[in-house]
DNA sequence: ACTACTCTCGCCCTCTGCTGGATAATC
DNA sequence: AGATTATCCAGCAGAGGGCGAGAGTAGT
């Protein structure tokens, strides 16, 4: 049969995930001098205890069931584990031999066990897991997360993946100790790391084995001496140390079945770094490393992609780039989405984004990241640094992507552009166009009103547009003749027209105006002693006039064919206006009409002048919606 | 001990989207 | 002239791709 694994999920350990707790309460206990026996409670009782620190665990859906309680004796700690229960309805157990599921019914279900943790609080992730592999099970130390790739393996458990390949290999040694617990004989590992003191049938059935976990004081080596498990004393223990050794460093957790694995992997904690590159300098531990690093300052790279031109130092960075550049493999799926991943690291951090992790924590400031690099870009914002400059116009940016977008519009050329699909908007930026969409195309549901009309409108781009249709309409139509405006005040001062209504009077003679700009025409004339009044002369003798019609009806009588104007004096004709006043104001004040033909002193060629709009072009408006002109015009369309 | 291999961490990159200040256009 | 609004633009962060290189593993 195909290796079958069954692990118990993660969500039931999670006592297992809280080792401090277990063993804080272990050493509570001990400080208390109160020894709970927790050696033979019953199913209920233990289930009750696993809030106590002990430990149970079940696969939903069968009857596999763990316990885990620690108790102490003296300066022991006794850890027990009672019995795998399964049932022939778990159907991941249909493919076992017969006489196995015989003995799984029977409820002897747990056949190897290797603990491993020294009880006290330097071994801080002691965690149990189960698996069903070639019909051997197995409790094994294992992370948290390792708990979770067995899980995972249960739907695919059949495939020899590493981890169930890992798992039967420490079988082998399990098994020998397996007879050994058939046998009732006990082993004990040295240093405190384990010791089985005795295997004895439980309730109902189950075995009950007893694990003894040594005391607290134990003895650490020398910083950086290899630290070998060896059997002592009994003879079924030599039995057990003659099948398989484990090495195990004293610094961490690394283990190892070979002796030269473990002094190798010893030298990480030395900082022992013999290879020193002759080029840099810089040293290495293996010499495979020093090697690849060479390779680096050379540029040999011997390992080519068969599909590109790129070529890599190691045949993994080759295998890698395939994966990414060419065959697409990503073996690292995400369970909450579609995403997938080339590499565990990758998957690792996408996880953050389901999860919200943010381990990467900014030390001036609440900001923390779910990389580092995040975290070290975001220090830009407290140094100000900016490191990319635009060639052109050498402006700095603290992101190269802010920098490119800002050639890229600024000094580029054929630049894409974002069309808005409702309309003639076009802008730079797609969050540009993204923010026109939502202030000018999204439905509101409260109305909004046109200014001008009663019609209401959802969107504010329509109603912007039908705003704009108003815009040149003549929207102020006079009640007394056909006269209208686009703008209010124009009509204001029409409408004196038909009232006689005359606002403006002359400080210095009390004459009355309808306008302003007649009124201001008036002062100089008569009030200011500065005022140089224009001339209309005579291009052919020389005469002047106050008003350019009567100097136009002499040089008709003068005798003189007129001049065609030139060219320039056509340009300027185009630019300037006669000074002429509205009618209504000329059959009002007869003398303020001739006056307003001579509004400047300057003499202009071909007689004209340019309009003095006086305050009536004040205020920036359109000139074409100016007052005076529109008003002068009308009036004289009248 | 050597070697090939995988795993893992870290770095840098691009692309993307959101935000808010500056500026221009409009009223 | 001032208020309002639309657009421009840089700053900033999220997400993910790709690769360099050291560490660890296992076969010979």
């Amino acid at each position: 049969m195909a290796g079958t694994e069954i692990s118990v999920p993660p969500e039931q350990f999670t006592k297992s995930k809280e080792p401090e707790l277990i063993t804080e309460k272990a050493l509570e206990e001990e400080e208390e001098g109160v020894c709970r026996a927790r050696a033979h409670p019953s199913s209920e009782e233990l289930e009750a205890e696993s809030t106590h620190g002990a430990l149970q665990a079940k696969i939903p859906g069968g009857e596999l069931e763990l316990l885990l309680a620690i108790r102490e004796e003296g300066e022991k700690h006794i850890l027990t584990l009672q019995t795998v229960h399964l049932t022939s309805e778990d159907a991941e157990l249909q493919d076992l031999a017969p006489q196995r599921q015989e003995e799984v019914q029977a409820g002897s279900g747990l056949q190897s066990w290797v603990w491993r943790g020294d009880g006290s609080q330097q071994s801080p992730h002691p965690c149990v897991t189960i698996s069903i592999q070639e019909e051997v099970y197995l409790l094994q130390e294992v992370e948290v997360m390792q708990l979770h790739v067995l899980e995972e393996k249960v739907t695919g458990a059949s495939e020899g993946s590493r981890c169930a390949v890992s798992l039967a290999e420490s079988c082998g040694s399990i098994k020998e100790e397996e007879q050994l617990l058939a046998e009732g004989g006990s082993s004990e590992e040295t240093e405190g790391q384990f010791s089985l003191l005795e295997v004895r049938p439980g309730d109902e059935g189950r075995v009950e084995i007893v694990l003894t976990i040594s005391p607290l004081n134990i003895e650490k080596p020398a910083l950086g001496q290899a630290h070998a498990e060896e059997a002592n004393a009994t003879e079924s223990q030599k039995k057990t140390k003659e099948v398989k050794r484990t090495f195990h460093c004293d610094i961490c957790t690394f283990t190892s079945s070979r002796i030269s694995s473990l002094n190798r992997h010893m030298k990480t904690h030395t900082n022992e770094k013999p290879y020193t590159c002759h080029l840099c300098l810089k040293a290495f531990r293996t010499v495979t490393i020093l090697r690849n690093h060479i390779n680096t300052h050379t540029g040999t790279r011997p390992y080519k992609c068969d599909d590109c031109d790129m070529a890599f130092v190691t045949s993994g960075e080759r295998a890698r780039h395939r994966r990414y550049k060419h065959t697409h493999e990503k073996p690292f799926k995400c369970s909450m989405c579609a995403y997938a991943s080339v590499e565990a690291s990758k998957l690792k951090r996408h996880i953050r984004s389901h999860t919200g992790e943010r381990p990467f924590q900014c030390h001036l400031c609440s900001y923390a990241g779910k990389d580092a690099y995040k975290v070290k870009r975001h220090m830009r914002t407290h140094s100000g640094e900016r490191p990319y400059e635009c060639h052109v116009c050498h402006a700095r940016f603290t992101q190269r992507g802010t920098m490119k977008i800002h050639v890229l519009q600024k000094h580029g050329e054929n630049v894409r552009k974002y069309q808005c699909p409702h309309c003639d908007t076009v802008t730079a930026r797609k969050s540009d166009l993204r923010v026109h969409l939502l202030k000018l195309h999204t439905y509101e549901a409260a109305e909004m009103k046109c200014r001008y009309c009663s019609a209401v409108f959802h969107e504010r781009y329509a109603l912007i547009q039908h705003q704009k249709t108003h815009k040149n309409e003549k929207r102020f139509k006079c009640e007394h003749c056909s006269y209208a405006c686009k703008q209010k005040r124009h009509m204001a001062v029409h409408i004196r027209t038909h009232t006689g209504e005359k606002p403006f009077a002359c400080l210095s003679c009390n004459r009355r105006f309808q306008q302003k700009q007649l009124l201001n025409v008036h002062v100089k004339k008569y009030h200011d002693t500065t005022f140089v009044p224009t001339v209309y002369r005579c291009p052919r003798c020389g005469k002047g006039y106050s008003r350019l019609n009567n100097m136009q009806r002499h040089l008709k009588k003068c005798g003189s064919r007129r001049e065609k104007p030139t060219t320039s004096e056509k340009g300027r004709r185009t630019k300037m206006r006669k000074p002429t006043i509205p009618k209504e104001a000329a059959e009002e004040d007869e003398a303020a009409a001739e006056e307003a033909s001579l509004v400047s002193g300057e003499q202009y060629p071909g007689g004209l002048v340019p309009i003095d709009f006086g305050e009536a072009t004040a205020g920036g408006e359109d000139p074409d919606e100016d007052m005076t002109c529109e008003m002068i015009l009308a009036m004289m369309e009248k």
